[in-house]
Formats: C-alpha cells, sequence, structure tokens
DNA sequence: ACCTGAACACCGTTCAAGT
DNA sequence: ACCTGAACACCGTTCAAGT
C-alpha cells in the first residue's frame, strides 16, 4: 500500500502490515510448513522483533487463521456443469485438497473457525448449492456445518507428519484383535484397514448429502 | 519437625512404570488441563527427571494416546434397550461428552489416532451395533470410521480454551454480511449462529446414521 | 502510535555419564 | 537396564523504554 522508496541498495526494511505480515508467513508455510511460521521466526524474515507483530496480530491462532483465510483463496471453483450433489462434492474435495497440502492449518481451523472473507465465500457457494438441490432451508445452515466439519476433520486426521507410527500401533491392534474377544474387529479387520482414501472422502461426503437431504431437525420434527 | 533423613518414613518415591506414569498424567489433567500436562511437569510430580519418561513413553503423543484410552475406559455403556440407532446415538454422545471434558484430548485422537484396548472395545462394539441394524457389512468399518470423527471433531471444536473471540469474530461477520455480495448467508444468518450444541449434535449423527444406511460403496456401486 | 530488546515462563527431546 | 542433570534448540507473550 504505502509506496516506500529506499534509497540504500540494500532490500529497504519495508513497513510493517498486518498484510506483509500474513504474506510473509504464507511464504514460510509454504517452503518450510506450519510449524516453522512462529512468531520469533516469523519477525526474523521481517527483520524485527516478535513484538513487534503483536501490534497487527492479536495472537497465533489469529495468525494461522489469517494464513488459511489466504489458503482458501486459491481453491478452484468447480465448474457449473453437472447435479448439484457433485458440484458439491468437488467443491468439498477441492476444499480438502488444499487443507491437506498443510494439514496442521486444518487443525486450526476446527479449533478457531475461521472468519474471513474466503471463508465467507466459500459458504455462501455451500449454502447456495444445497438450496438449488431443494434442501429444507431450515437445514442447509446446519448441513454446511457438518460438511465443512467433516472435510476439514478428514484434512486434519493427516497432521501426523511423516509419522505413520500411531497408524502402524493401530494397524497392529486391529490384526492381534482377538477372534472371541473382539469379533466385529476381527471380522472387519480388512476394511477397517483399507480404502484408498478419495474413495473414503467421496463416499463420506456423499453420505453426509444423502443423510442431511433425509433428515428432518428437531425443530421440523416436532411441526410434524 | 525435620523428617528423619529414612526413606523409608517418608513417601517412598514409587518406581517408575507406564501405569504410573499415565495415572499421574491423568491425574495432571483432571486438576490443571491437558495443557499442563507436559513430560516436564509429569516429571516433576513424579520426582524425577524429563528425561526418564522416554524409557516407558515415546513421545508426547504417545502419553497423550494413553491417557485418552485411560478416559475411554470412563464412558457408560449406554442401555441395552431401544432401538439400535438409539443406542447408537447415546453411545457415541457418551464418548463425545467424555472426549468434551478435555477436548485437547480430541484434537490428538483426531490426528494420532488411538490403539487402546478401550478404544478397540469401543469400535467393537460400534461395529456390533451397526451388524445389529443390517447395516452392509462393507459399510460397517467405514461407517464407524465416519461416526467416530464426527463426535472427535465436535468435542475437538470446543478445544479454543475459554477464548471466544473467533466465534465473536464469526458471529460479527456472519452479521455484518451484504445482502447483495451474501445473500445465502444473510438469509441464514440465524441458523448458523444459533442451536444447542445437543440437538445439533443429535441431528449430524442421525443424518450419519440415515446416510450410511442409504448410501452404498463405491465397490457396491460397481457391482450394480 | 509504532517498534524494540530483553525478560519471563515455559516447552520436547537428546545425550553422556552415572548407578 | 534404568535413571539423571545438563544441555540444545526452541516457544508465546508481555513490558518498559525508546522513537
Amino acid at each position: 500500500m504505502a509506496p516506500e522508496k529506499s534509497r540504500r541498495e540494500r532490500p529497504a526494511k519495508p513497513a510493517l502490515t498486518r498484510d506483509g505480515i500474513v504474506a510473509a508467513a504464507v511464504a514460510i508455510l509454504r517452503e518450510e510448513g506450519l510449524r516453522k511460521v512462529t512468531m520469533r521466526r516469523l519477525a526474523q524474515e521481517l527483520d524485527t522483533g516478535a513484538a513487534s507483530l503483536y501490534v497487527y496480530v492479536r495472537n497465533t491462532a489469529e495468525l494461522h487463521a489469517a494464513i488459511l483465510d489466504e489458503l482458501l483463496g486459491t481453491i478452484p471453483s468447480p465448474p457449473d456443469d453437472g447435479d448439484w450433489r457433485d458440484r458439491l462434492e468437488r467443491l468439498l474435495t477441492g476444499y480438502t485438497a488444499t487443507l491437506l497440502e498443510y494439514p496442521g492449518l486444518a487443525l486450526s481451523a476446527l479449533v478457531a473457525r475461521p472468519s474471513g472473507e474466503n471463508y465467507l465465500a466459500l459458504c455462501e457457494n455451500l449454502l447456495a448449492l444445497l438450496a438449488e438441490g431443494d434442501v429444507a432451508p431450515e437445514r442447509r445452515a446446519w448441513g454446511i456445518d457438518i460438511l465443512l466439519q467433516h472435510a476439514t476433520a478428514t484434512a486434519a486426521e493427516h497432521a501426523d507428519e511423516e509419522s505413520p507410527e500411531e497408524w502402524d500401533a493401530l494397524a497392529r491392534a486391529v490384526r492381534d484383535a482377538d477372534e472371541t474377544t473382539h469379533p466385529q474387529i476381527a471380522a472387519h479387520a480388512a476394511d477397517l484397514l483399507t480404502g484408498a482414501p478419495e474413495q473414503r472422502m467421496s463416499w463420506g461426503l456423499r453420505v453426509l448429502i444423502t443423510g442431511i437431504t433425509h433428515t428432518g431437525l428437531p425443530a421440523e420434527r416436532n411441526q410434524a
């Protein structure tokens, strides 16, 4: 915004702005991952002290939220053709794919609901798709809530960062399940451990869409 | 006044065991919250150094997982009467309620899937309920996965720890939504911001159950 | 008003050295 | 084998003092 020109040869230290801070944070995110996006590291990148950032950002959670909204601006908006269900599924798959690049952010989003411009635009699109599908108006708001929660949680599950240890432990526990004490687990062991992520994701979204269109709210029940 | 230097009269420092460590961790959790359950704090409680804990616990994530499994042992098993859907809903509501006491643990569970005894028992019960409901066998495993993810994520959302800041921000953003640029949000503002947690939770579970019973897997599709 | 260095109060994890 | 102190490499946030 402020066109400050330096008379020096060395790259001038740009004035701090909230946008500049967020931009630098996104850059660190892309190059080094969310774990490195700390107040101190960010300040270092901006050639200042961590304390200075607090003029523009309340805390780390707010910083993460700002980064996330920036990322949400990059979700490809799916083509307009096809069934509303397919478009809904594609939009949410795109959302999930974006979050999957930085699962740690998905975790943040789960805890601190975003409220940025791009998040609102996403909600707007989701609500419009449910409206197009003739989902009862009262169900739309709660519907996008579940859909977004599912998509966000699915991405957040991958925040374990290159450590398949826990997955190994679960796989072992399932495979070693005693057939007499855990007959169901033994019987379903294969299904519990397999399934391509995209297929599971797709099925999950269709489960939700089907459920939303077929399940009345408590209020609707009372009226019935 | 000063106690004898004998080690016998003072409460003897108990030998370290994995169980003892987990028990102490649970005690700190109950008294001071998950944030205080750190390796250092835990070691202090056990009158040793943090390094000693690493003989019994691989890292903090594994410690959290062990604590969670301990907690899962306290979920009340719902009464045997009623429709399988109601029993399923009650069981998952109990699971969520337990996690809601320590939402930070729910967050851990989302990232590092638990694999303890009590978790397996819960899965076993969930699978049995879906079987009782004549849910197609191939769908049961993926079904409990979605159900648990939903319940876990719902609890995890409350891990913001007494800071309704982000919620305020979202509420403001929704209420201030421009009617021309965000017509859907403006129209659904009330529903987006309201709803008792229990009602939302209950509706969410029924959405999932309905969806699971009505949505074929990709494989089932191919066969059809 | 904005910016800063320094300080406060912590972290997880590793490792060489002890027992 | 188990246990330990000390060290390494960090954190978020606040605050008094400067500009």
